[in-house]
DNA sequence: ACATATTAGGTAGCATACTAACTTAATTTG
DNA sequence: CAAATTAAGTTAGTATGCTACCTAATATGT
C-alpha cells in the first residue's frame, strides 16, 4: 500500500498540460452553453469562419488552416452538409479535392452566431482583467507558435510556396 | 456566394478559446510522444498520480480531485485495471462506491513514468523564458479558478464539508 | 516519358470528454 | 420510520482527435 502524499496532487495541479486541459474544458464549456441554442460547437464555428473568409477552399488546406486534422474535418463537414449549411461541389483543376462554400443557410446562420460567439466571448474574459487577458493570449500565441513542431497536427495559417 | 475576407480568420486566431485548443492539443501531443513507451495518456499519468497520493479513494472523489467527469474516469480506471495497474476493491462503509490503489506493478510504472514525464514538461516549457512560463501559469489557475462555474465538470482539489 | 513520391479524400477503429438516462445504495427529512 | 432526495456506478450515444490503411490523382525526378 502506497503512502499517502497529498503534495504529489498540488505538484500536478501546477502542471502546464493540467492547466491547459482544465482551461480547454472551461473554454469549450462556456461556448457551448452559449451556442447550444443554435447547435454550434467551437469546431463547427471555425469551419464556418474559414469557409465564410475564404469560400471554395478544399478539405485539406481547411483542415490546416484550422490545425484540425482531416478525419476530425471530414466528419465535421459531412455533418454541416447533412444539416445544409454548406455545399461541397467537385473542384475545378484537381480532380481528388472538393471546393467548400457556406450555403444560404450557412451565412444566415453564421451571422446569427455572431452575437452568441460575442457573448461567450465576454464571459472567457470575465475572470482575468484586460491586461491579464491581453498577456495571456500573447503567451498563448508564443506558446503555441514556438511548440507548432511538436504537434501532430499541421496548422499553417498562411499558404507556404 | 460569399466574398473573401481573410481578416476574419485572423480575428478567429486571437480568440482564446481557439488558442486554448491549439495549445492543449501540442499539449497533449508531447506527452504522448514521450510516454508512448510506456503507454500512458496524460489522463491516465493524472490518474496514478493521484492514487499514489490518495490511496483508497473512491471514483467519484477521485473524479473531482482531477475535473474529470465520471463516465471519462469509470473508463479509464477500467483500462488501468484491465492491465493491472490499479485495483478497485469494495468500500468498507459505503456499499455504493470501490476503493481505489495502485497495485505494485502500477506503483513501478509510475515511478518508472516521472522521468518521461520530466522531459515532456522540458519540451513543453522549452518555447518561453522561465519568466514567461510562471506568467503563464499564474494566469492560466487564475483563469481556471475564477470561471469554475461556468465548467460542467466539477473540480474539487479539497475536500469541502 | 515514365516510375516514384506525394497529396486529397476516404474508411475503420481507438481514446478522450461530455450528456442523458438508468440502477442501486445511502442519506435526509417530514 | 417511510418517502424523497442524493450519490456512486454504469450504459448508451455524440463530438473531437488521433493512427493506420486504402484508392485515385497529381507532382517529381531522372
Amino acid at each position: 500500500m502506497p503512502l499517502s502524499n497529498p503534495n504529489a496532487l498540488h505538484l500536478l495541479y501546477e502542471r502546464p498540460g493540467f492547466l491547459l486541459r482544465r482551461a480547454h474544458q472551461i473554454s469549450i464549456s462556456i461556448f457551448e452553453q452559449e451556442c447550444q441554442g443554435i447547435k454550434l460547437t467551437p469546431v463547427q464555428y471555425s469551419i464556418l469562419t474559414a469557409l465564410h473568409a475564404l469560400p471554395g477552399i478544399d478539405q485539406s488546406r481547411l483542415a490546416r488552416k484550422l490545425g484540425l486534422d482531416k478525419v476530425t474535418t471530414l466528419r465535421v463537414l459531412r455533418d454541416l452538409e447533412n444539416r445544409s449549411l454548406i455545399t461541397r461541389s467537385a473542384h475545378q483543376s484537381d480532380k481528388r479535392s472538393y471546393s467548400l462554400t457556406l450555403s444560404s443557410d450557412g451565412q444566415i446562420l453564421f451571422k446569427d452566431a455572431q452575437k452568441h460567439v460575442n457573448v461567450a466571448y465576454k464571459n472567457l474574459a470575465s475572470g482575468l482583467t484586460e491586461t491579464e487577458l491581453a498577456t495571456l493570449l500573447k503567451l498563448l500565441t508564443k506558446f503555441n507558435s514556438s511548440l507548432d513542431a511538436y504537434a501532430r497536427t499541421s496548422f499553417q495559417p498562411t499558404e507556404q510556396s
